[in-house]
RNA sequence: GGCGCUGUAGCUCAAUUGGUUAGAGUACCGGACUGUCGAUCCGGUGGUUGCGGGUUCGAGCCCCGUCAGCGUCGCCA
């Protein structure tokens, strides 16, 4: 080692000591006769003096001429600060290396901007030099929150007998789920590759396989456009087990979330986590991933809606539609015109609402709104009943379809509680969302789609609704939700041949289909499968979650941006034409 | 693909209603300085206001297009 000690380690009980140490230029304060760096690596800081009388003018005149991130590595002895010149921001602060010189590692070109800068650069900026941003300590702490996250997964699943086996990367593309990103085959021309959206159909092969418990942190692509909780590739922890049911894969992770919040953030989570149906979430919060930390339940007033003369809820409420509302409580004062008429265009705009309804409550118990005199006060006075609203709250309510009414207030509820911060930003709530229903119909065509994945087991008292009901038919599946966020999902799979069968009927997959796409699973089915299940955890969004972070990106490396490319590499790129003679490919511009 | 926000010096930002030569801090360069820790002090370099077009006597500011970054809807079994 070049160094003797790293920059954040050195204390008073060292001093007297000889250190060397080695690190980056953080800051530099140039006296003239005296030289004070700030010496920066991935464990610290510490201030490196080079002045009288350990050092000599040339050596000083030297380190005056080091710059911002300059790799520079000083040998001294460690001495205490001068008295009343402890720092207290650092953790070294009462110490300092006196040095009669230092040697420069490696100089630096001067960077575009530095990692101690209190302003953020454009985020842009940040990705093109990915390597100085990642020098900053908030960036630091969040891969090595990543590293313990993942670390303490890793050791928990290999305590409870699990086996790490790694998947292909290079796939076959299978039908419905997200867009695949293909490879091409140079060995066979004209056919392509699949990188995986998830190693869903191996680890059913692993169980058939008798493998038992099978887990792997796996690197997962979907080629889909990009949000603030999404990249394009990710990492999943996967993880398949045999002769269970749903409550031994549930019981695992809520060991495992135990252990991860307890090790990593060093506070204590109760388990077994709180559970909740998928219909009870989307009655009471309009989303199977409601954020939890705060209340803000949806209210239904379709009954009293049939009820009235406002014309919006009566005829609703007449042809099968929902009247749902929220209440945002003590609010009534502080949302002027121009910010309910936001609020409208918000949900209009994003969820194809066709209005937003609202009612002030006033300081004498009744509502007030622009359309309140299309009711009468009886029905007035019905809806604050009904929403148990109090003077100073203020009523928002949709008239629209089941799923609008469910998206609608969903959105106005995240948004309500981050502008309104009906949270502390360190509170954390996991839960299962469970009974999910089987299969989702497409409005257009009335083609059924998987909910989850076309290999999920119903309910064992939902089989018999195949046949009948498919739309009332639940499956075994469950979702982690952290913060009202998905942060894991998973299932018991169908194991017995027949009702396979029946599902791939129903989702319109023919039997060439499914024997051309996933004929190895259906045959490995036969061959003696264990009932098994299993889940997988979205290993960014944990961290990003965890940590308190809004944005997948600050828990990635390298990630990329909202249009997939990488701002550092310049991915994707060129290829040359020879590469592409050789796989037989040939690029067509498209007019549009 | 739709909607929205942002783009001014290397970086972070300012610039009144559309009005003089686009400013500040920081970084950088030169100089001074022995106890600083956002060092300080003196001096200096640095601008096609993302790009293209338009309106106007006059555009950083208004309009259209375009590029990039971000947010979001669609999409994400």
């Amino acid at each position: 080692m070049l160094r003797s000690h790293n920059c954040g380690e050195l204390r008073v009980s060292d001093v007297g000591c000889e250190a060397t140490l080695c690190g980056w230029v953080e800051s530099k304060r140039d006296h003239g006769g005296a030289v004070f760096i700030d010496l920066r690596d991935r464990y610290g800081v510490t201030q490196v003096v080079i002045g009288p009388p350990e050092a000599d003018q040339p050596a000083i005149d030297f380190a005056g001429r080091v710059g911002a991130e300059w790799v520079i590595k000083a040998h001294g002895s460690v001495a205490h600060r001068l008295e009343g010149k402890v720092n207290e921001k650092l953790s070294t602060g009462e110490i300092e290396l006196r040095c009669a010189a230092v040697e420069v590692l490696n100089a630096s070109v001067a960077p575009p901007f530095v990692p101690s800068q209190p302003d953020l650069p454009n985020e842009d900026l940040r990705l093109k030099y990915r390597f100085l941003d990642l020098r900053r300590p908030q960036m630091q702490r969040s891969l090595i929150t990543r590293s313990q996250i993942i670390k303490e997964m890793r050791d928990y699943f290999a305590e409870h007998d699990f086996i790490d086996v790694e998947t292909p990367i290079l796939g076959r593309s299978t039908p419905e789920g997200a867009r695949d990103y293909l490879v091409p085959s140079r060995v066979h021309p004209g056919q392509f590759y699949a990188l995986p959206q998830s190693p869903q159909l191996y680890k059913q092969i692993l169980m058939v396989a008798g493998f038992d418990r099978y887990v792997q942190v796996a690197k997962c692509f979907r080629d889909e456009d990009l949000r603030a909780d999404r990249q394009p590739e990710f990492t999943q922890l996967d993880l398949e087990m045999s002769f269970v049911d749903a409550e031994d894969v549930i019981a695992i992770i809520d060991g495992l979330v135990d252990r991860v919040v307890r090790k990593v953030l060093g506070r204590a989570i109760p388990t077994p986590l709180p559970r909740m149906t998928f219909e009870e979430a989307m009655r009471r919060y309009g989303s199977d991933q409601p954020d939890l930390r705060f209340a803000m339940e949806i209210v239904d007033i379709t009954e009293i809606a049939k009820t009235v003369e406002f014309r919006v809820f009566r005829a609703t409420a007449d042809s099968g539609g929902f009247v749902r509302g929220i209440k945002v409580a003590g609010q009534a004062e502080d949302f002027s015109r121009r910010r309910l008429d936001e609020l409208t265009e918000f949900v209009k705009r994003d969820f194809g609402a066709r209005g937003l309804a609202w009612f002030r409550v006033e300081a004498d118990g009744t509502l007030w709104s622009p359309t309140s005199k299309n009711f009468t006060a009886e029905e007035l006075s019905a809806i604050t009943a009904a929403m148990n609203a109090q003077p100073g709250d203020l009523l928002l309510f949709l008239a629209d379809s089941w799923n609008v009414t469910c998206r609608g207030l969903a959105g106005l509820r995240k948004r309500l509680g981050a502008e309104l911060k009906l949270y502390s930003p360190d509170s954390l709530h996991c839960s299962w969302i469970t009974d999910f229903p089987m299969f989702e119909r497409d409005e257009e065509s009335g083609q059924w789609h998987a909910k989850h994945h076309p290999f999920t087991a119903p309910l064992a008292e939902d089989l018999e609704l195949l046949a009948t009901d498919p739309a009332a038919c639940r499956a075994q599946a469950y979702d982690l939700v952290i913060n009202g966020s998905e942060a894991g999902g998973g299932t018991i799979r169908i194991h017995d041949p027949a009702t396979q069968q029946q599902v791939f009927e129903l989702l319109g997959i023919d039997e060439a289909t499914a024997r051309d796409r996933f004929g190895f699973l259906l045959d490995a089915l036969k061959y003696g499968a264990p009932p098994h299940g299993g889940i997988a955890l979205g290993i960014d969004r944990w961290v990003m979650l965890l940590a308190g972070l809004e944005n997948i990106r600050e828990v990635i490396a390298f990630p990329k941006t909202q249009k997939a490319t990488d701002l550092m590499t310049e991915a994707p790129g060129n290829v040359d034409a020879d590469q592409l003679n050789e796989l037989r490919l040939r690029t067509v511009s498209v007019k549009t």
